[in-house]
RNA sequence: GCCAGCGUAGCUCAAUCGGCAGAGCAGCUGAUUUGUAAUCAGCAGGUUAUCGGUUCAAGUCCGAUCGCUGGCUCCA
């Protein structure tokens, strides 16, 4: 006998020996067609196994989580059935299931341009109609890699012959036979709601130095809503997308002459910019750091202390000689921070040192990888690097992360996730260093109670770090943040301070950016406002719209003392109806337009329309002015 | 860097089989005197990314370079 567990809580018992499919068919019809897969003593199978005596049977249905990723699977499958009817010699790799859909790789005979996906598409959706069922074989490994040779599987033997010596399973589905693990959906059939997107190369296992593979993605749900819902939200993205709102806003660009990866910030661009470092700037100084200024330069041999030139420097531009000196232009700050460190001796007594700078580096980033403001060959660093002793260390981390947490909540980010990467096999520094620093760090987080997860061995080689990343108003998460320990610089730089006890030491040193880099979280931003930003950050806060060229005078007189009264105002006095122009200021995504006529002229007074809420009638400017001045502080 | 797709006016896009490069918006000039999301007219705007090749003829075909897009590898 084994127990079953209804989705409502309750449980019945049944036989054993039976397959899944037996055991639901006594189930409530509306209850039975919910059903996908069955875990089996926490396990995910097929329907269709044979359920052992003794087990705690569980349904999954639908609206389970687990189902989604079975669903895509299967559709990964029918998919390289669809493909190998189109292309009888194409070659398999895999095929998972990801987090917006699936893909499949392939060894094909030739390179599929777009138009093919519509054709597989139709050959697939001839598949589902054909109802095949899902047929699940085990196989002896021997027998399972003779298979694969005899069909010329180069990539599916390969991934066998690292398995367990046992039984592999197979799936079937009509004339199409897969390596798979499982478990997939009862037949063929249940796929109803998929689509495929895009064509991608991708290197067989992830690396470079081997075959180049083409992938097909594609994305699918259990109903059509769902996936008309997940295209709604592409094109919600694509709406935002900071690239299309940099040129209509008028941003920033790049310019081909000028080169790929570097950034030109327009003037409103560049005046969000300076709202942003003026913001970091003083919260840094209430926060205990001093601002420091360091060249885009230094001597080779810098680098080759500092060991970039050993790890690095695939990242790093050529050189240029200098009287015989050869300079390279840094992709990191710390080790001039580092030198002025070592200006001077320095005694335990004046520790910590946290030293910050926006600091504007340059790294050779192959040209596939680019992407707007994203991802960029030159950009500023909000970075900053705390050389402290080892029992100011753990306070020293809580005040770093405490500090992130609010720079990162001013922008109007709420949710975080945390990650903790700890010592990879290939590192430096001693094992104490590394417990210590490791222990800091995940006390740290622990302490802001926010989500995490450990990223083991994910550390860099010179020491642990935390990672943190935030969630935009779509959802989609952004790394920003890091906090890193650096066992190797101080070591390779002769870090020490004078004891105490009259000894050198070696600092703690930590490097850590909270913004990560102006231009990426720029992006970031611009993607998250849709381009509105909030009025403390808005480029243009309040457009004053004369109606009249005789309300020009007055006008002008309010445009003067708001520019007075600080706001960042603009005054629009084209020869043009004031709804083109207030169409036009709304395009921009002015949060304040203000409209002043005849009326308004002689009481002194001020049409108030914001973007949001459109118009507020008439204001006085003192209220109009303590409104701007709240929201402002308020950051809203 | 690799795979695939792409590059026409500031922007969005046309241009049939290789046969005179075109429109809307933006810009400029003029008219209009305007009250909460587009007033009208005229003008100008191009070495079709760049360089080379095939051809009587190239935006269109071929090659190289530069750049962009989506992935892979890598990463702030």
């Amino acid at each position: 006998m084994l127990k079953l567990w209804l989705p409502d809580g309750s449980s019945r018992t049944a036989e054993s020996g039976i397959s899944g499919k037996e055991l639901i068919a006594g189930l409530d019809p509306s209850l039975k067609k919910e059903v996908i897969c069955l875990k089996v003593d926490g396990e995910l199978k097929d329907l269709s196994t044979l359920l052992p005596a003794d087990a705690e049977v569980s349904l999954v249905r639908r609206s389970d989580p687990e189902a989604i990723e079975v669903l895509r699977h299967s559709a990964a499958h029918i998919m390289a059935q669809a493909v190998k009817r189109l292309f009888p010699e194409a070659k398999l790799a895999i095929g998972p299931a990801i987090e917006n859909g699936f893909y499949y790789d392939f060894d094909l005979p030739r390179p599929l341009p777009p138009e093919d996906l519509a054709v597989i598409e139709e050959e697939m959706k001839r598949i589902i109609k054909e109802d095949y069922p899902f047929i699940r074989q085990l196989v002896p490994k021997e027998e399972a890699l003779a298979r694969l040779r005899a069909a010329g599987e180069k990539f599916k033997e390969e991934l066998v012959s690292e398995l367990e010596d046992g039984e592999i399973s197979f799936y079937q589905q009509g004339e199409f036979t897969d390596l798979c693990r499982g478990p997939h959906l009862p037949s063929t059939r249940y796929l109803q709601a998929f689509k495929l997107t895009s064509i991608a190369g991708a290197y067989w296992r992830g690396d470079s130095s081997r075959e180049m593979l083409q992938r097909i993605y594609g994305t699918a749900f259990f109903s059509r809503e769902e996936l008309d819902a997940y295209f709604k939200l592409l094109e919600e993205a694509a709406r935002r997308d900071h690239r299309k709102l940099g040129r209509e806003l008028d941003l920033f660009s790049t310019d081909d002459q000028i080169g790929a990866g570097l950034i030109l910030w327009h003037p409103k661009g560049g005046r969000v910019r300076q709202v942003i470092e003026d913001f970091w700037r003083d919260e840094h100084r209430k926060n205990g750091y001093e601002l420091v200024f360091t060249p885009h330069l230094g001597r080779s041999q810098l680098w080759e202390t500092s060991g970039h030139l050993g790890f690095y420097r695939e990242n790093m531009y050529s050189g240029m000689e200098v009287e015989g000196q050869e300079y390279l232009i840094k992709p990191m700050n710390c080790p001039f921070h580092i030198a002025i460190y070592k200006s001077r001796s320095r005694s335990y007594r004046e520790l910590p040192f946290r030293w910050a700078e926006l600091g504007t580096v340059y790294r050779y980033e192959r040209s596939g990888v680019l992407h707007g403001l994203l991802r960029v060959r030159g950009f500023t660093q909000d970075d900053a690097h705390i050389f402290c002793r080892p029992d100011q260390m753990p306070e020293e981390i809580d005040r770093v992360l405490a500090f992130c947490l609010k720079i990162l909540r001013a922008f109007g980010f709420k949710e975080f996730k945390l990650y903790l990467a700890t010592r990879p096999e290939k590192s430096v520094g001693a094992e104490e260093r590394w417990a210590a620093a490791t222990e800091a760090l995940r006390t740290a987080i622990e302490k802001t109670g926010l989500p995490y997860e450990v990223d083991e061995g994910g550390g860099a080689f010179y020491g642990p770090k935390i990672d943190l990343k935030i969630k935009d108003a779509l959802g989609r998460e952004w790394q920003c943040s890091t906090i890193q320990f650096d066992f190797n610089e101080p070591e390779r730089f002769e870090l020490t301070y004078k004891g105490a006890d009259s000894q050198d030491h070696q600092p703690y040193m930590i490097h850590r950016a909270l913004l990560g880099s102006l231009e990426r979280f720029f992006g970031i931003l611009v993607e998250n406002y849709e381009g509105a930003f909030p009025l403390w950050l808005a480029p243009v806060q309040a457009v004053v719209l004369p109606v009249l060229p005789a309300n020009l005078e007055y006008a002008g007189e309010l445009y003067d003392w708001l520019r007075a009264s600080g706001i960042r105002a603009e005054l629009d006095s084209r020869n043009e109806k004031i709804g083109y122009r207030i169409r036009e200021a709304q395009m921009q995504k002015v949060p304040y337009m203000l409209v002043v006529g005849s009326k308004e002229a002689e009481s002194g007074q001020v049409a108030v329309r914001t973007r949001k809420e459109g118009d507020l009638g008439v204001w006085s400017r003192e209220e109009l002015l303590a409104r701007m001045e709240k929201e402002i502080a308020e950051k809203s």
